[in-house]
DNA sequence: GTCTATACGAAGATAGAC
DNA sequence: GTCTATCTTCGTATAGAC
């Protein structure tokens, strides 16, 4: 794999502080004595401090949009369109937790981007839906608000970043069945 | 009921502004904007922005708190207290839709109340557990990893704030149940 | 690629008049 | 209870030397 270029690694460590605080909380002196360097340096890098924001949060909300197209092109049932859905959310989390917080916490801090982060987070909600509501259809899936089905399911995976790191062992295929089983079949014997 | 205090105020639209941008980001300047007034009044009924925080914060999580105590001390079997910890969170988040933002997103930013606050939700999530390995034990509840299935109920309910100022009905009733259904039994047929 | 020096504005908060 | 005026610190960002 390549080497990480020095924009590279002030993201990754600014994402990492903008998870502790919050990007507004965390100045570029902040972020500067973390990578060792003076604040002035990291200009030679990055143009602004909103654009490392916009670069975090884009880069991630694509890959998502990107993965939702792959699964909505496959010919698997609802049911299993919603475990890949499942995996993709364990697996684009468990690769950049720190990156997911700033998705979920401070995309309204975007600036020039934020119209766009808005359409690709509304599409994939809509597609999203649009799998519950063919699960519903073809009776795969309880014929409850598929809205409220989606908010419950969505809100559970984009959470995913602040208790995967917490987990030592991590096995991604296992948490991913057994978010599978609790999303899908429920808690109850 | 009692007259709003000009305290009450400020904390309500302080608590208002902080879910839309997070209280790192909202200026005492825009607080004072959003009450009418100037900067400088609003020391007259709050010692610092550290201190509205303190109290939206604290005051949600001690009745989140007290709520749980009162769900524990109950009879009922496990089901039936996830059912009522899900009308908990259902009731305080409608009543508090702002308080919530900054109990989910700011607490970090807590000075003096961040050790206590945390030991108040560490409290919380320990109940809950204990209430899920009952249901294990006493076979009400599958036999899967316990965190996973609270971290999955929790994420949903902490984030309802998110959610349920978009719908415009708003049965809390039917919200709550609804819910159960889907965190309790899934969602497929 | 990093530094020092610095510009410029905005932040939280206080003093004292009305 | 609110105002104007102000203090002090800290924010992002640039210029130019090394």
């Amino acid at each position: 794999m390549k080497k990480e270029t020095r924009r590279e690694e002030i993201i990754r460590v600014a994402a990492k502080l903008f998870k502790e605080k919050g990007f507004s909380a965390v100045t570029m002196r902040d972020l500067a004595a973390e990578m060792g360097i003076k604040a002035a340096s990291l200009y030679n890098h990055i143009n602004s401090k909103q654009d490392i924001l916009n670069d975090i949060i884009i880069s991630l909300a694509e890959a998502f949009t990107e993965g939702m197209k792959l699964i909505q092109s496959s010919n698997k049932n609802c049911i299993d369109k919603l475990k890949q859905i499942i995996e993709l959310h364990v697996k684009l989390s468990s690769q950049n937790v720190y990156g997911m917080a700033s998705l979920n916490n401070d995309w309204m801090h975007l600036d020039e981007k934020l119209k766009y982060y808005q359409k690709l987070r509304i599409d994939y909600e809509d597609d999203f839906r649009s799998i519950l509501k063919e699960g519903i259809a073809s009776g795969e899936i309880i014929n409850v608000k598929p809205d409220v089905m989606m908010f419950s399911i969505l809100t559970t995976l984009r959470s995913l970043y602040i208790w995967i790191p917490k987990k030592e062992e991590l096995n991604l295929k296992e948490l991913s069945s057994t978010l599978s089983q609790i999303l899908i079949t429920g808690i109850n014997k």
